[in-house]
RNA sequence: GCCGAGAUGGCGGAAUUGGUAGACGCGUCGGACUCAAAAUCCGAUUCUAGCAAUAGAGUGGGGGUUCGAUUCCCCCUUUCGGCACCA
């Protein structure tokens, strides 16, 4: 007795369970509450991709376990719609972006239940909806309000094959280096020099590092996160231009212990000062030099870091700790946009100085030594020492001369601590149709004003959201203008005061709605706020968050900043989002190479859920190995999934009112534990192992009683829901028309176990002799070592071992091993 | 260069606080059923030697701690991912 008709019962208990809330989440229920959140999708395509599997699987195999074992269960779906695909898609078939996004997301929405995921579809969002995009556009003006919208005119990256701006966060180097674009993975970036808005992000640079400390995060993605922050504690030092102006040059070091080895000074080339500082002898070469690096792109600046370049000014300045005249050069390694654009030269204890030195004859000065009296070759860059050659701070231990040398430069004047970091103002705003448009006006005089306040309901009611209007092409363009520009009548407004004003045509990235999503789940219909206070109090922090590898600095990163900035406002009640994440691994190829059309080697859901039904499909990606491992797709593993299946199905009739027998219940309460074990550590795959070794032991039983069949059932549901469904509903003889929610294995309580039943009597361990596996015996549990050690000593494989030899130790550690130690 | 995660049979992967390495599955081999094949079922399967009992080796490599190490410590090799002239 096979089940192969699983396409029409996977629709049937789709549809039943979507009627009949199955997995609603209750607001306020006395239960403890679980909200368990998994990155929602991106829908473009036809349909859904393995990765989504991937994803998707384990949170919703976690969050049905959990349902059963009494918790109020946040599980929530919904669209991350706005971008790129979506409006390719729709220049290329000229139908309107909005139509594309509902033709996607109702084939994902199908599939998704097909595929046997418990979502609370009652709580679907999407991030293109008016209702949802109005309180992205609240939530902009409210940065704008506290002045952390900015539009500002900077360099910042331009894709001309998307033709957009992109955040610093979006560009990523491609396997040969290249910087490209990270929604495509290919299409090259460039600056450019525009006028746009940004979040001011590095605001919140020692915010968003401490919260790190609070959550429970992968090791790697803390790490990266502090990365990319990359908060530097240092000090910076004002040089003087020996020069009749007495010009200053500010300079930034964090090794402020070595500035009586500084032999030369640095500027950028883009460095305010340097025409300034040129003297005529030195003119022609340091021009020379400018054209020279504004040629090379940024790419080939910071790709080409061997050879050092660089030219001589012809300037001097004074090192104001000493006194000591050091030659000012340019040089492309020094960077215009990090610290103060200018740097002093301690060739001895820092490489790319070294090198520097070495190239151009710059003076090489020791000044830290190391504690230990060893050889040491220059440059010496570690931070442990004693400085040397630095007048009355000589013999003094690193920390000790920070510290004083930083108190001199502060009371004389002449610098001052400062902290500086690598994260960069977060680029807000894109030259494309398909995203929320920024609710601001630009005023004939060049004022910006937003069209609304967000503390008064009244005037924001009004007006937002500010919908995104047609336009009767949304191609976009080279020069950075939006397609929305081409909408005039929409573009031209009136500003309060009613002088003629324009509206801004940028819209807003697409990672915008993904920044409160996980807000909107929580009370997805409310029209009078973005989220409720007392719900966000009861739902938040989400506690487990599942997503993607990938946005580790973009979408992860992002959501942080903005939650914590409501967080400030008082807009939700705690600091984090997130209280717990972990990332999906990569499933590889049959080729073990990965998936991609040209190889040819992509597994695609939907052809494996027609030959081998959801329920196969879903256990084998829990079988496959840990969530966050890179694995290779194998088309056998599968197979054992669905034979797996099969087998439920033939065990079903064995099913009896007699009782299972001793050794049955001993196998099946064993398997409750370790599967429900497995689950809440989120190890799946020894979990579907569990349910092997049960089901291989159930196979040699003449029948099976009714309790542990139904709690066998209960223990597949989340892995297999289908079939569990099924079952469950054959067993009680429960017909489909009077089908309710109460009568679904989904919301039964997840089975006990004896745990009598799951400690053995007897057992065996293994004995060893000089820590050598000789032999095993049974013993009774909590056996006297008395008599375990007579029997071991018996035993004629042991005793081969220490016939003639004198037992120095006998070690018996209870219940688990004996080793007998012999000379 | 820096940061993070890894390295276990032919393959995916298992192994509470150190305690019988290789669970479970795939694949392979042998057998049953069949005219035959597929499917299914039964058995074997870390490697080396041996007909076998058995012995030796074995969790990337080398040391160390321990009665005992895949697990803890030190050094090294290597794979994957990320960052990278950030002063």
């Amino acid at each position: 007795m096979k089940h192969r008709d699983f396409k029409q019962m996977q629709r049937k208990w789709a549809q039943a369970w979507r009627e009949h809330k199955v997995y609603a989440a209750e607001d306020f229920s006395k239960k403890p509450k679980k909200y368990i959140l998994a990155e929602f999708p991106y829908p473009s395509g036809k349909s859904l991709h393995v990765g989504h599997m991937m994803r998707y699987t384990l949170p919703d195999v976690l969050a049905r376990k959990m349902r059963m074992s009494g918790y109020n269960v946040l599980f929530p779906i919904g669209w991350d719609a706005f971008g790129l695909p979506a409006e390719n898609a729709a220049i290329k078939t000229n139908v309107h972006p909005a139509q594309i996004v509902k033709e996607a997301t109702d084939a994902y929405r199908r599939v998704l239940a097909e595929a046997g995921y418990g979502f609370d579809w009652e709580r679907e969002i999407n991030t293109t909806d008016p209702e949802y995009y109005k309180w992205t556009q609240w939530f902009f003006l409210k940065f704008y309000e506290h002045g952390l919208a900015e539009l500002k005119e900077e360099p910042v990256w331009w894709c001309e094959s998307l033709k957009t701006v992109l955040a610093n966060e979006e560009v990523i180097k491609d396997a040969n280096g290249n910087l490209v674009a990270e929604r495509d993975g290919k299409s090259p970036v460039e600056r450019r020099m525009l006028k746009q808005w940004v979040l001011k992000m590095p605001l919140y640079a020692d915010k968003l590092l401490e919260g790190l400390n609070k959550v429970d995060f992968p090791e790697s993605v803390k790490a990266a996160q502090i990365n990319w922050i990359g908060r530097s504690e240092g000090v910076e030092i004002y040089f003087t231009v020996d020069n009749p102006e007495k010009d200053k040059i500010k300079i930034f070091t964090t090794r402020i212990d070595t500035i009586y080895g500084a032999t030369c000074l640095i500027i950028a080339p883009e460095h305010q000062l340097v025409t300034k500082l040129t003297t005529q002898e030195y003119k022609i070469q340091v021009e020379e030099y400018l054209a020279k690096t504004q040629q090379r792109t940024e790419f080939e600046r910071l790709a080409d870091t061997k050879e050092k370049t660089g030219v001589f000014t012809g300037s001097y300045a004074i090192n104001p700790f000493n006194q000591k005249k050091v030659p000012i050069w340019i040089s492309d390694f020094v960077l215009m946009n990090y610290g103060t654009g200018a740097i002093m030269v301690v060739p001895a204890h820092d490489a790319r100085d070294y090198e520097f030195a070495k190239k151009f004859n710059i003076e090489v000065i020791q000044v830290i030594k190391p504690n230990e009296p060893i050889e040491i070759q220059l440059p010496y860059t570690q931070k442990s020492g004693y400085l040397i050659n630095s007048e009355e701070y000589s013999n003094l231990t690193i920390e000790e001369a920070t510290n004083q040398l930083i108190t001199k430069a502060e009371r004389e004047g002449f610098g001052a601590k400062k902290v500086y970091y690598k994260i960069r103002d977060w680029l807000f705003s894109r030259q494309r149709y398909w995203g929320e448009p920024i609710p601001l006006i630009h005023k004939a005089n060049g004022e910006v004003e937003a069209i609304c306040s967000t503390e008064n309901p009244d005037e924001y009611n009004k007006v937002l959201p500010l919908l995104l209007p047609d336009v009767p092409d949304y191609t976009p363009s080279s020069d950075a203008t939006s397609p929305l520009a081409k909408n005039t009548e929409w573009v031209n407004t009136v500003a309060k005061d009613g002088t003629p004003a324009k509206r801004e045509t940028n819209t807003m990235p697409n990672w915008a709605g993904s920044c409160w999503y996980y807000l909107r789940y929580i009370d997805p219909h409310n029209s009078q706020t973005f989220a409720d206070m007392e719900k966000m109090k009861y739902w938040l922090p989400v506690d487990m968050y599942f997503g993607g590898a990938e946005h580790t600095y973009l979408h992860l990163l992002y959501s942080r900043f903005w939650h914590r900035f409501l967080f400030d406002l008082g807009l939700v009640p705690t600091e984090e989002p997130y209280a717990w994440r972990m990332n999906g691994g990569i499933l590889l190829g049959p080729d073990g190479e990965k998936m991609s059309k040209s190889r040819g080697n992509v597994i695609n859901p939907d052809e494996k859920i027609e030959i081998y039904g959801a329920d196969a499909l879903r256990l084998y990606i829990n079988f496959m190995g840990p969530y966050d491992a890179t694995i290779v797709w194998q088309e056998g593993g599968l197979k054992a999934c669905r034979k797996l299946i099969d087998d439920i199905y033939i065990l079903s009739s064995k099913v009896s009112d007699k009782e299972s027998s001793r050794p049955l219940k001993v196998a099946y309460n064993k398997m409750v534990k370790n599967v429900g074990d497995m689950i809440d550590n989120l190890k799946t795959n020894t979990a579907v192992s569990e349910i092997m070794i049960f089901v291989n032991i159930a196979q040699k039983e003449e029948y099976i009683g009714k309790d542990e069949w139904s709690g066998f059932l209960k223990v597949i549901a989340p892995f297999a829901p289908f079939i569990a469904e099924e079952l469950w509903q054959t067993l009680h003889n429960y017909r489909f028309e009077e089908f309710t929610k109460d009568k679904s294995i989904h919301v039964q309580p997840w089975p006990d176990y004896d745990p009598a039943m799951v400690i053995d009597q007897t057992i065996t361990i293994g004995v060893q002799v000089n820590g050598k596996l000789r032999a095993t015996v049974e013993i009774e549990r909590d056996e006297a070592e008395s008599s375990v050690r007579e029997k071991t000593l018996n035993l004629p494989a042991v005793q081969k071992w220490i016939k003639d030899k004198q037992i120095e130790n006998f070690i018996y550690v209870k219940n688990k091993i004996v080793n007998i130690v012999v000379k």
